[in-house]
Order: C-alpha cells, then sequence, then structure tokens
DNA sequence: GGAATAATTATTGATTATTAATAATCTGCG
DNA sequence: CGCAGATTATTAATAATCAATAATTATTCC
C-alpha cells in the first residue's frame, strides 16, 4: 500500500520530513502550498523545533524553499529549473550505469531488477499507475546498489526531486514504450559489462524523459498564467 | 585576510555555520574533534537552537556526522570515502569543464581567470600557500559561473569537502607543476569552445589531484593507527 | 582480582512559554 | 487612487525544563 518515498526513519524529524516528503512528490501539497509551523506541529502532535528540522532538512532536499521571515513553501519549480535538474540528472544517472556495469559484482544486481524490467515490457502503454510505480523501484533499487556512498545519496535526493515530474512524462503511451525498451537495452549493456553503452542507454532515456516533461509542462504552465504568490491563490497544508 | 569558505550569511545559523565549516576545511577542528552545544552556545552567545540549525546544516554538508544523542563529530572520512568523493568530483568537474567550454557566452568567464591561472604557473613550486588559494579561487570562480543552479550548489558542498584533502595534494612540488600546467590546457580548450577536450582535462586532473592526495593520505593514516573513538583522544572544540 | 551489573554523568532530544523581528495586509487620510 | 502608518500573522531566537540515551564510573558478587 503506502510505501514511504524515504524510510530512514530514526529521530523525529526525520520521520516528519518523509511524511512531508512524500506528499510533495505525491502531490498533495502542490508546489506553492505554504508549510505553517504552528499548522504542522498542531497536525503532528509535536513542538515547534522537529518540525523547524524537518523543513530545513527538506530545504536542503530542494522540495521546499525557505525564505527568512516567511517561511517554508512547496518548491514551485521553473521549467528551465527542471531543464537543469534533468540535465544533471541524465549525467549522473550516465555515470550510475558505466560503474554498475563496470562492477565486477553486477550479476546479483542484475538478477534483482531482471524481472521488474521485464514486466515493464507487458505493463507499458496499459497500466500507467503501476508501470511507474515499477519503474521507479528499479531506479531506487539501482541507486541504492552504489557503493559510493556520496553518488547514491545525491542522486537519492537528486530523483525525489525529478520523479515529481518523471510522472508527467510517462502519461504518454508512446514515452512509456519507449521507456521500458531503453531499461531492457540497459540491461543487456549491463550485463555484458559495456560500460560505455551503458551509460549512453542512461543519459539518453533521461535527457528523452526531460523532453516528454516539459513539454507537458510548457502546455499547463501556460494554462494557469502567473502563479505570483498573490493573495488569491495563497495555499494553506491540508490541516 | 579571512576570507570565509562560503558567504551565503544572512541567518545566524548560516553565520554559526560558516564559521565552524571555515575552521574545519582549514584543520582547526581535526576530524572526530567533538562540537558540543553548549560550549558553541557559549562561544556564540547564542542559544542553542540556531547552533543546532547549523550543525544540521553542516551535516548536510558532509562536514559534520550527527548521531542520534551523541552529538556532533568532525566527519572523519576513511580513504576509501576520499576516493569515493574526487570520483563524484571528477565527473562533475569534467561537466562543468564542458557546459562552460560549450557556453557562447565564456568569453567573460575566461578573462576573470587567465590572470590566476597565468600567475599559477609562476607560483607552481615557490609559494604552495599561495598557490592553492589561488587555485581553489579559481575553482570557485568557475562553479560560481555555472547557471545550472544545482550543480552549482552541489558542487560547492562537493568542493568544500574535497578542498581538505586538495591541499594535501599540493605539499608535492611535482603536483603543484603538473596542475598548473593542466589549467592551462583546460583554459586554453574552454577558450577554443572544445567541450569534449575541457571535459577529459578537467576530469583527469580531478584523478590525479585525488590518487596524490590518497597516496598522502596512506602513509599518514598508517602512523596514527586507529583513532577508534575511545577515551583517551576524545577531542573537544576549540572552547 | 575480574567480570557482570547497576548507578551516575554528560549531552542531546524535545517541550513550553515568551519576546523580538519581519513581511504582508489592512486602514484611513489626503 | 495611492500612500503612510498601524495591525496581524508568522518565523527567529531565547530561556528554562524534562526526558531519553550513550558513555563512564562505581559496586557487587563470585
Amino acid at each position: 500500500m503506502s510505501s514511504p518515498a524515504i524510510d530512514l526513519t530514526q529521530t523525529l524529524p526525520e520521520k516528519v520530513a518523509a511524511t512531508l516528503a512524500e506528499r510533495i512528490v505525491e502531490g498533495s501539497y502542490p508546489p506553492g502550498s505554504r508549510l505553517i509551523e504552528a499548522l504542522l506541529s498542531k497536525e503532528f502532535g509535536l513542538s515547534h523545533g522537529p518540525i523547524r528540522d524537518a523543513l530545513r532538512s527538506l530545504q536542503h532536499a530542494g522540495l521546499v524553499t525557505i525564505l527568512p521571515y516567511r517561511g517554508a513553501v512547496v518548491t514551485d519549480v521553473t521549467v528551465r529549473e527542471i531543464r537543469e535538474l534533468y540535465q544533471v540528472r541524465a549525467a549522473l544517472v550516465g555515470l550510475r550505469a558505466r560503474w554498475i556495469a563496470e562492477d565486477p559484482q553486477r550479476a546479483e544486481l542484475v538478477a534483482k531488477v531482471k524481472a521488474p524490467i521485464a514486466r515493464m515490457q507487458q505493463l507499458a502503454g496499459k497500466d500507467r499507475a503501476e508501470y511507474t510505480r515499477v519503474a521507479l523501484m528499479v531506479n531506487r533499487t539501482l541507486t541504492e546498489s552504489l557503493s559510493n556512498n556520496w553518488l547514491r545519496s545525491t542522486l537519492a535526493s537528486l530523483m525525489l526531486q525529478t520523479s515529481r515530474y518523471t510522472r508527467l512524462a510517462l502519461a504518454s503511451v508512446a514515452h512509456q514504450k519507449y521507456s521500458a525498451k531503453q531499461w531492457q537495452a540497459l540491461l543487456d549493456a549491463i550485463e555484458a559489462g559495456d560500460g560505455e553503452a551503458a551509460e549512453k542507454i542512461a543519459a539518453t532515456l533521461s535527457q528523452a524523459t526531460r523532453d516528454e516533461a516539459t513539454k507537458f509542462l510548457e502546455q499547463t504552465v501556460l494554462k494557469q498564467a502567473a502563479p505570483s504568490f498573490k493573495s488569491g491563490d495563497k495555499k494553506k497544508p491540508a490541516a
């Protein structure tokens, strides 16, 4: 059922941050929503301290923006910034693919994602929600397999941000099918130990996803005109 | 004189974090030092809140490690982890070089770093401290010129961590000279708009720095035996 | 004497109440 | 209609306090 995006919950702020991150990524806190300490502390039954910590942590993750004396709002990413995120994501995902492909012990990981990727071939164009779920899961498995701590945590944070938009790209049946095909090709390259090819496939797919997502966004952005922070659309958290 | 490593100081915690980061990077808080809230709040004349925030922020930057109910210690990076950091750094610095080289408006940036890089040629092998200073400054200028927000801030954080060790690599006169030469080559490639070459030079230099720094560290690590967190070497902050 | 166990201590995690600082909003005056 | 100033909502920071926990020290029992 509800599988939290991250679950390293040890201390209170981390639990709160995980919950809020979930809501932001999943969409129930749309961009621009204000996250007011007082309301959140009421909802979670906690004092301001842990909430503050959680918000700071989300700021670092790029999911909320904190303005001094104005508080936290769900980051409203511009189309340009989304393109920038995907540009880096493409590079890092490429690096991830290369390192995995060149890892002598990659067989274990390959075994773990083989079935899900095969399943993606069948889901593509049929069950979008499930396809998205599996795709995100496979992505996460690959990232978590990295032995490089820094890349693992950084990529995880980057994916957390971009997955908000990858969802959009997968609205297109064509992109689903393309994505499925490329994942299969990536798996083959990794299995063959071809780092060069793996890097290229992964980067290309990421760029295609970016193009698809931004295409989608440019349409909707035109509709909603200027969000502009005015009084009319003062959004509040799900109090 | 004292040019703080980062100076985005707006709110109190950021000022504290900047000061502490400076001390860690510069070395006056060696790895393993404990950063005790009570002492710091006394020293800075602040309450615990802002200090906590600052420590959390440093944790995100990777400079301190926070263990629940045990507090913050200056991150003691293993040689393996340093290698990992540089591995990613090499990739991102390569990306940075490529994007700069492919930027039509790169002339402005080139003009800004031309003189410092020329100066590095002369300083190499003569004034290590000044060479290091200029090298870090040029690096920072390049990073700050990036239009991609995410890469800019991420790379800044990564450099903050690795600069602790780049210092070590520059202890070698040979590496200083090699470094100076490669920086000149990089500048030429950027000026010529050759993204491919720029990426390769930057990545290669970063890897060489990594090798030099780890060579250095492996020697010293063997000497200091196991740090091991025991009672004997319980380090305290500069109270 | 030595090892297991229990008390102590140092320090962080979290709460509560309060004050200060700030940005946004509202009000009334011209 | 527009602007100066009061008001309000909200965060920033302080202080005092208690709870939770890890590390250390003391104690007991064999």
